[in-house]
Order: C-alpha cells, then structure tokens, then sequence
DNA sequence: GCAGAACGGTTGCAAGTGCAACAACCTGAT
DNA sequence: ATCAGGTTGTTGCACTTGCAACCGTTCTGC
C-alpha cells in the first residue's frame, strides 16, 4: 500500500472548502422544506391542521379504521406525534376511538361524519397541489425528482 | 410499511381516497428525512453539533468571514437559529466575532484555529457520506434526484 | 437635519418535538 | 399458573423552534 504522487497531488488541489448550495443533503433538505412549507400553509390555512394532524388525517381517511401504531408506521410519525394528533382530531370531533375487543391495549381510529367532509376536502387539496407542482416542475422534471426519491426509497437503508 | 395488498389495490383504484405513500411532497419530505437524519446521525456523534450549528460551521467556513444575516441567508436559516448557533460556535471557541467598522450593526464571524479544524473535518466527512450516498443510489438515481431538486430550485417560488 | 422606516442581531415566550419512563395489557416458556 | 419480556398508547420533561417584540444603529425623504 503506497502512497502514489498523483494522490499527494490530488490532495493539494483539493478545494477544502464545502460549497454547501452544492451538496446534495443540504440542497434535498432544503427543496422539501420549500415545498412541505408552502402546502402545509395551504391547509393550515384551510382547516387550521399542523403537519402531523393532517398526516395522521391522511391516514386514517386512506385506511377508514387503523389503530395509533399503524398510522405511525404508515406516515413515517413517532408515536408521541401520533397520539397528540388523534386526542387533537377527537377534539374537534373528526374522528373517534373504538377499543378493540380482543386486545384491549389497542384502539381502533375512525373518521366521523364531520371528519369525513373534511378528509374529502384534504384529498381535493392535495390533488390540486400535487398536480399544480408537477405542472410547474415540468414532466421532466417531477419525473427525475420522483424517480430520485424512489431511489433513496428503495436503497437506502432507514435508521 | 403494514398495508394489505388488496387494501393497496383498493387505494389505487379508489378516487375518493389519497395514498399518502404516492403523494409526492410527503415522498419528498420523508426521504429527506431519512438522508438528513442519517447525516446528522454521523456528525453529532463525531462533534456533537446540532442541524443548524453544523450548517453555520459549514457557511462560516466556506466564507471564511461572514455576517449572521449572510449565513442565514446562505443556509436558508431563520435569524433566531443563526443567532443561537453562532453562539454556540463561540462558546465552543470555535469562531470569534468581529465588530464591523462602518457600521456598527454588523458582527463578522470567522473560524479560530480550532474551528478551521474541525471545519477540516466537516469537509472530509461530508465529501465521504455524499460520496456513500451517491454510490448507494446509483449514478443515475443521484443524477435523477439532482436535476428534480434542481427543478424545485429554479422553478419553485419560495414563500 | 430630522422623523420614521429599515436593518442587524438578540431575547421572551408559547408551541412543538423526541426521549425515556410509565401503566396496562398480551404472549410464551417454564 | 406464573413471570419475564414485549407491545400499545400516554405522559412528564428537557430541549428546540418560530414568531413577535425589542434595542441600537443606519438609511431615506422631506
């Protein structure tokens, strides 16, 4: 194992500097801040929800009837911001808790009437803003994004 | 992720209920989490810095000398959080503050010894875990995640 | 030259967050 | 039957965050 001359030179040509606008956490955090703010202002403005309260909407509505945990692992949420979710939406009565028969450690979540309306709604939302994004983003565009994350999806292993 | 296949098969074909799993901003916000948290994962453990500390160490020292609002603006930080990490880098004796001549609002922050080595350092780890990330997700799907952020950034209006 | 707007940076405060500890419950081995 | 160990969901606590208010300073238009 030696150390070849091109590789000494290498280094001193090395900028050792980090230009941060390059490098690609920072640049893939910061576009999902961009856009997680931008809707999350669309909604918080509609039906007054904070990310987790509309994450955990999401979830249910998807779903019809799921317990805490499973809304947690489906939406990527601790569990801490999962029950405060669910006790904010059983406040305002748009969903409701059903104890399971069997295991009684665990509760089943449900939309209520009023819960419904509004997860319709959340799903007109996001449709339009989704569709709104890619038309801006180009096809092309939302296309690599899209395949991009499916990347990070697929091979990189989660903490 | 626990979701019956038929279940799946149902969203797909449902019109009346979103998948938050295919909704391309919850996409986008949970792979960046992932990447974030894994990168921070690795250089807390090494300097036990914060987010946001490390973005000012690595704006600080690719300026070499540089105004809290200019950090912000350069990592896309709120005031508060440069002002609290900039502190926090004093505190450690890792920068110092220099009161500007002209105009007596303005503080210049630059590395001390330390500092530039641990920001050394940050380089040399950042350059690595991009280079692992690269490598994991394939030439094509970095390029493909590259040119989908470089769409947000140049085609997303920032709120 | 001066009042008011604008700017750089800090701080108080209320809200949000993750972690660890917890109670209640279930499971499986003995 | 029992008991250790795991699971579900909640809570206490310490820490982080964003917002607005703030201070001192500088710029602007009249």
């Amino acid at each position: 194992m030696m150390n070849s001359p091109d590789k000494q030179a290498a280094d001193i040509l090395n900028d050792n500097t980090l230009a941060l606008e390059g490098f690609l956490p920072y640049r893939l955090a910061r576009a999902a801040e961009i856009i997680s703010r931008q809707f999350a202002t669309l909604y918080r403005e509609r039906h007054g929800l904070t990310r987790p309260e509309w994450r955990t909407l999401a979830t249910i509505g998807q779903f019809g009837r799921i317990t805490a945990t499973q809304i947690g692992a489906h939406s990527s949420m601790h569990k801490t911001k999962v029950s405060r979710a669910i006790r904010a939406l059983e406040q305002r009565k748009w969903v409701t808790r059903q104890a399971d028969d069997i295991d009684r450690r665990v509760e089943h979540i449900e939309l209520t009437r009023e819960g419904r309306t509004h997860y319709r709604d959340l799903v007109t939302l996001a449709r339009s803003y989704e569709a709104k994004l890619v038309a801006k983003l180009g096809e092309t565009g939302a296309g690599q994004l899209e395949a991009g994350i499916s990347a990070i999806e697929t091979k990189i292993d989660r903490p």
